[in-house]
DNA sequence: GCCAGGCTTCGATGCGCCTCGAAGCATCGG
DNA sequence: CCGATGCTTCGAGGCGCATCGAAGCCTGGC
């Protein structure tokens, strides 16, 4: 099922975490629109992804993190025999510097984020998860962020996620997800074109310095 | 590659972490041995799996943690749809109970395991991984537990793997591979035949009950 | 040195499914 | 109401690859 490449690459391309239409995809994995449509339909079928459909597009995103994360995994095995540098060249540089990992923040920016979220105390850790403190709370909502409704502490409140370019943790769960919205939504970040990098802009620099510095 | 229905079985079969013979992997795939042969082949060259011959046999194992790691996450995705208390029934229930992932010991046994571990203190938890206290050191001596070569107390040496039977973390690791290997050898722990499963033996229930009954 | 067992290579067969052309449905804009 | 856009369904073509029979190779034992 995954194993097609065609299929490979609109996994791939969906590996960001947003909705993408059906042309997108079929443009993304280099096929025409009916083939596209045929293997979408495959990938709703084995519920590996979500349909939204609004007017006369089709907008289709990954549908759980566990998904993303079994992708994730099969991507390192995949690439685990290339240049174990690759990650220090061209088109690798950005996505090692910072990239979304399925609806996380992640590459050295995540990495940097989640270990100072966890150096300055906003991040207390538990067994196999974390918590946030009160005083993280309250940093948190400083900065204008709406804490995800399921404020449960549980692990998809937050958890580590292996990181495959830094061979180190950085944060998953509900709280990444919406750490990663709001720094969007703010400008902290912008996505780059066909590529899952992120762009860390000056105000987004100010906004989480707090951390980055702390690491 | 891993799509392939006969290796994906192979791949399944390989995933308790020991060598099997070529004639095994045709049996429990359910395919001729030329039709083995041939995907042995292919799952070396794309260094899945690792070669060891001795005699006329010919062993394979699997080729790296991460291998394990990726098929586990998909195994997830696979089942996921399929019935979520699946787990307390038939054929289930004794993998539910303990099992290998890749070398580590899961299931409730591995989790009750882990969570001793850091309970009692042997373990403590650093950013992303553990290390071993001192006391806790001493505690795996006593029983006669050589410790890995690479004590250096990095990822390698002892990190969290999620279970995807109880929801939550067990130990994985060179120490988590060494504590199954010492289980098996000392019989505090049966591997059981064509399974995953794992049982718990009488003496083994009192070697380890220091960690268990503190979970 | 010969036979048996375990595994591989070669060759041919056949099914599966990916792919695209053409046509058919919806939705949106004027 | 008509054309344009976005996507799906139908159908046929064609490549890829898994599979097995038969033969060959290596190892080990008597």
């Amino acid at each position: 099922m995954i194993g097609d490449p065609t299929r490979a690459r609109m996994l791939s391309a969906l590996m960001g975490g947003e909705f993408l239409a059906a042309g997108e995809l079929a443009a993304a994995a280099g096929v025409s629109a009916q083939t596209a449509s045929a293997h979408i339909a495959k990938l709703l079928d084995a519920e590996l992804v979500v349909l939204r459909t609004q007017g006369r597009h089709r907008y289709v995103r990954l549908a759980a993190e566990e998904v993303a994360h079994a992708l994730e995994a099969l991507s390192f095995v995949a690439e685990r025999s290339a240049d174990a540098d690759k990650w220090e060249h061209g088109a690798y540089k950005p996505l090692k510097a910072a990239r979304t990992c399925y609806r996380h923040i992640a590459g050295e920016l995540g990495v940097a984020l989640f270990e100072g979220l966890l150096a300055r105390g906003t991040l207390t850790a538990r067994d196999g998860h974390y918590a946030l403190s009160e005083a993280g709370g309250v940093e948190l909502c400083d900065l204008g962020i709406a804490l995800p409704a399921d404020t449960g502490m549980s692990r998809r409140f937050a958890h580590a996620c292996f990181d495959w370019s830094e061979r180190r943790d950085h944060l998953a769960g509900s709280l990444a997800v919406t750490l990663l919205d709001h720094s969007l939504d703010q400008g902290w970040l912008r996505r780059t074109k066909d590529s899952r990098a992120l762009r860390l802009t000056p105000p987004g620099e100010k906004a989480l310095a707090r951390w980055i510095r702390a690491a």
